[in-house]
DNA sequence: CATGAATGAGTATTCATTCAT
DNA sequence: GATGAATGAATACTCATTCAT
């Protein structure tokens, strides 16, 4: 029960987090303003985190350990590398097209923390890239990828390309005129994607 | 000769706020320190500068600038798209492989401004773009690529791409797990992209 | 408890801020040294006031509007306007006389915030204007004073003279050469400016 | 001729600089500024001046002197010290009148330098004072003005009240509230202080 | 655990003044 | 004398973090 009660307060404390950071930018986000929005004290929020930067590293690590785990989870029962990494693009996309304020944190703010490269968090992306680099692997082991392709460049053009679909996407609103210029949804650039792959990895 | 030292101030100033800018951050880089390693003293800086985003975007716009136009030089005297397209990211890495501070900068510390985004810096960006989609659109015409894909698609996955080699290489000494397992040469991704789309493309 | 010691801390506060403007000058008043002196941190300051700004304009209307308030209910129960006008003299000497750091502070640094004049401290002063203003209306209405002389002009005038009468008090120490010329006490400044007005509105 | 230059140069400089402190108020007056209005560079400022302080006591000493001077001048062949007197203010008056921004200067900005107490500046202002407290003193000589009063008083007086009609008329235009309350013409509050004095002084 | 008042280190920026030309 | 680029001291204010209640 007081369990259940501080992963309430941690949960408002985070989304709180979420939101300023996503709006201000995490490094003129400040404490008490996420306080306020989570609706608790100021000090309540070094009772569940360090520091921000904490805050920050504990969003990433937490909400892409999610993603990580539900698109693992997805491509389990499938057998095909290509339906797999299909798989992999739909439900990354679908997740972050639902929540796009996390979208927003992971995609303009994270870079923002100077502690954060050497946290946990450079593991979260390295175990998100493995696991399209094993997909790959498996394909071309199994002989329907390419081999002079390496494996693990596929996957950081793949990372690459949502983080620049994301991008043009949150960045909409405040540059229009790079939205008129750029403006692929994520889907349909999901779907871009699929078909350079398609064919440039057989 | 004034006008020259003039130059030789701005210079030396910029060249000293890429490298502080990219071994301490944006946020945390010190006026006093750039105006340091400049040899200048600090409010000398803004004799040149408004402020510190200032010589950020100073930095992105005129280095971005230099590469598009070299690259753009570069595709001048060729025909065919797919040439075209090799061209561009050859003269990209092969500048970004000579200029590590440089792409340190565009890689680590380009989105920690705030003021970036309503800025000039992103026009720099848009007509990197333009370039690559520009030569995609002819090649569609030219019904050398596919026209099923999106050319600004395309476009953004090689600078999505392109960003994360040089992430990688950039992060490759401070993050050693990284390194052990995505380290690959700005070289060698540059060929497998190649690679990549010429399959993919047709 | 707690109102009471916040209470306490603003005073101190103010109580500094007097003593550092009224030395030093409020361009030249340091946050670091008001600070020490009322024995807080220098972001305590800001718990309690906006800015430098601020700590002037609340000191100058605090006590400009005691003061008022004093004089007010000093004059309440009287009923002849020339006692009134009397009492206003007496009683206003009588506060400055017996706190002279508040003298100071509004004869030598009223006029030296730029924000002084688009805030609230005009109604301040204007409130204490009005105060004798209107005991001379009422004095004209009773025809115990003329006519041909207007009411406003007549605040002025007592306001300009015991702003003067300060001065000369307050510059006293700081400026030998005034001194020895024009050294007259308040009291005697009151004295005299009855004498003055006696017979000068009558 | 080059005395003549140079003292149009200085004229100019200082014009500038009372445009500028009475817009902008001493302490956020720039050299800069004052230089562009003088059309002269920033460093000529320093071939006429010591500083910023010293411009601001030269506007004050040179200006005050030379109203002091005319006053004195113009009551020179006056033998009555009612006439004198009524002179005084009414040339005072007019000097101030058409010379709006001496007046904004004298009014709002002359205690903002803080050397200014330690300067000569005091003098300018005892000189002024002094010429009223003879007239008085020689009225009561001659036994036209009433003798309990002190002479020294009520040059305090006349310049406390042509202060504080300056400071409304100066400050109208800021202050709508003061203005439409304590709207008195330099002209008209002379007018009063004249009845004030007559009646109050014999 | 929750609170929020108190803390004080930390820094970008300004601008009067200088001085080499 | 005139110039104006270079200088660098000087400081108000912020805000993450603490800790007594």
């Amino acid at each position: 029960m007081a369990k259940q009660k501080s992963n309430t307060i941690r949960e408002s404390i985070i989304d709180a987090a979420i939101e300023v950071f996503a709006r201000t930018g995490f490094y003129k986000a400040k404490a008490a303003e996420i306080a306020g929005k989570a609706d608790v004290a100021v000090g309540t929020i070094y009772n569940y985190f360090k520091n921000k930067d904490d805050i920050l590293i504990s969003i990433f690590n937490e909400r892409i350990g999610e993603l990580t785990k539900s698109v693992r989870t997805a491509i389990e029962k499938v057998e095909k590398p290509e339906e797999k990494l299909s798989i992999i693009l739909d439900s990354t996309i679908s997740v972050l097209e639902h929540d796009r304020k996390l979208a927003e944190v992971i995609t303009i703010e994270l870079r923002q923390s100077n502690k954060f490269f050497s946290s946990t968090a450079i593991a979260s992306v390295t175990e998100f890239l493995d696991l399209i680099t094993d997909v790959i692997r498996e394909g071309q082991k199994k002989k329907v990828f390419r081999l002079d392709i390496d494996p693990r460049f596929v996957s950081l053009t793949i990372l690459g390309t949502i983080e620049n679909l994301l991008h043009v996407w949150v960045l909409g609103d405040k540059v229009p005129e790079l939205k008129s210029k750029y403006d692929i949804s994520l889907v349909q650039g999901a779907k871009n994607l699929k078909l350079l792959l398609t064919r440039g990895l057989h």
